[in-house]
DNA sequence: CGAGGTTCGAGCGAAATCGAACAATAGCAA
DNA sequence: TTGCTATTGTTCGATTTCGCTCGAACCTCG
């Protein structure tokens, strides 16, 4: 059946098309970035849309849809899914999911970054790392690295640091209040960072954007989290190409404050020029080949 | 009646889905994000669902229900319960724990001590309790003490009471690298602790005896726990009979510090009168007749 | 306890979806 | 015209999703 259908659509495509597309101006055709909006109106409308509704609604393949997806997807301003997209930040603007519900997310591209930020770690140097699943990667990556010092205020971050079980890794819990995503927040860890200081300082964030710069939902999280980066010489944000264009509720830094960016590379062409402007250096890990899909 | 419908739903399902699935386009089939999202929306409002009632509201399988089950319980969003889902977060208080209660030595004696203690701690206080294995007993009795601040340098501590899920109780980590025994000590732990003042500690001791008083063999853990001893008003020592008589490497208080000694019924009677005249009070906790043997 | 119904989940197959690679086309410049 | 580039369409194998079956595990009620 599904058979039947998709011979009866393939070969009505060719005489069909062409037709349409010579008797009619080329105006008649949507531009792409035209496409882009009628797919944004229509997510934003109901919230999430299939792309077989959208190859009907538009009028071209399914290939097409998808490369419209995963533009926009890595615009930032929808998600795609199984199936088709869905809107971003829903309701969820100041919704923190828990530690777990995140980490199977965006796997290939979380290592990947995780991958180049770990090359940037020095050996004999005193680091920080702030909570995140991307951090988490972080931390799971980092193996044969001498004499390191690691100052965290994310359990799970330390729990994997205490699993490489190196005699040379010193481990330095914050202290704290426990947030739902397993970080220690709060008057103690500030009152810890303030005394210490960082050679490095790994940040995760929730969002970054223009203006706004990163962001978390969770203000005791932001306070903890400009301590950390008031005690570090240099600053290494790590940001997946999601986080792009997300405005959590609190600022923790601006752009400019960032000494390096690291994201994926499905963050868009605009993106990439805006942030790279903004920043001092952006640096952007490619997937492994085999990764490269979802 | 569940019999019922379910025969219905089979019988029908031969003929019924396949003309549905060819008559109706694709795009009447839900997104699976969607349905996560239903279903999430469903639990919240109502604190639990069961899988019939999803198969009926979202218009697809038994099985499909009990993948998105799976899917989000995986990620923490709900709970998976025989016969359905509930709310996570909710309702913890009618829920044994059970899970580590491996019977360790001396397990009964722990437990008798540690319900001795906790009938000592007020509402509306900030105690202090240290690592070790009969705090931790303790740290997994504290339920229903209304607006309790707890300062622990111990993970499986602070495990315990989060797992508690009480709004109006705080914990608190002192922060610190990690010892083998999950203890966080050290100079920031001893920093934080300076800074905090509490009512009341509970400390669980490796040795006492007469002379050397509370002792522990780790150096740093001793250093953390006298920066402990000197931030509460009350000292609380929480000792099972074996401890009497040991010596660690090093000292954290003479035993006349303690205002009070919690300890089991086996400990001889020389060393209760001992005891009993150097420390504040002394508190034999009784084991329950059953839990006698052994 | 045990019987009887209910619920569960591993395994299988069918269908839908996805994305890489290649082919076709349009737009444009020389 | 020819050639170049960007965009779009097509094919096809891999992956994912979904529904079904069936034996096991589970609840409930006597």
């Amino acid at each position: 059946m599904f058979d039947f259908w998709e011979r009866i659509r393939h070969h009505r495509s060719v005489p069909v098309r062409p037709v349409r597309s010579s008797s009619e101006p080329a105006s008649a055709r949507a531009l792409a970035s035209r496409r882009h909006q009628e797919i944004l109106a229509e997510v934003a409308r109901r919230g999430d849309v299939r792309v077989t509704e959208l190859t009907a609604l538009l009028r071209v393949s399914e290939m097409t849809v998808r490369r419209d997806l995963d533009v926009l997807d890595g615009e930032g301003l929808l998600r795609k899914v199984h199936g088709g997209a869905t809107r971003v930040g829903t309701a969820r603007s100041t919704e923190e999911p828990g530690f777990a519900a995140k980490s199977h997310q965006q796997q290939a591209e979380k290592k990947a970054i995780a991958e180049a930020a770990v090359t940037r770690i020095r050996p004999g140097t005193a680091i920080g790392i702030t909570a995140g699943t991307t951090t988490w990667q972080l931390a799971c990556h980092i193996r044969d690295i001498a004499d390191l010092v690691v100052v965290t205020n994310s359990l799970p971050v330390a729990d994997a640091l205490h699993a490489v079980g190196r005699s040379d890794l010193t481990v330095v819990l914050t202290g704290g209040v426990r947030t739902p995503s397993d970080a220690l927040v709060g008057p103690v860890a500030v009152a810890t960072l303030r005394s210490l200081h960082l050679d490095v300082l790994f940040m995760g964030v929730h969002g970054m954007a223009e203006g706004a710069g990163f962001t978390t939902p969770n203000l005791v999280e932001a306070e903890t989290n400009r301590a950390f980066v008031a005690s570090a010489q240099r600053l290494v944000v790590l940001a997946d190409h999601r986080k792009w264009g997300l405005v959590g509720l609190s600022s923790i830094a601006a752009l400019g404050d960032a000494d390096v960016v690291i994201t994926d590379d499905r963050l868009a062409r605009p993106a990439r020029e805006t942030l790279g402007s903004a920043v001092g250096e952006l640096v952007i890990a490619r997937r492994l080949r085999s990764e490269r899909h979802r």
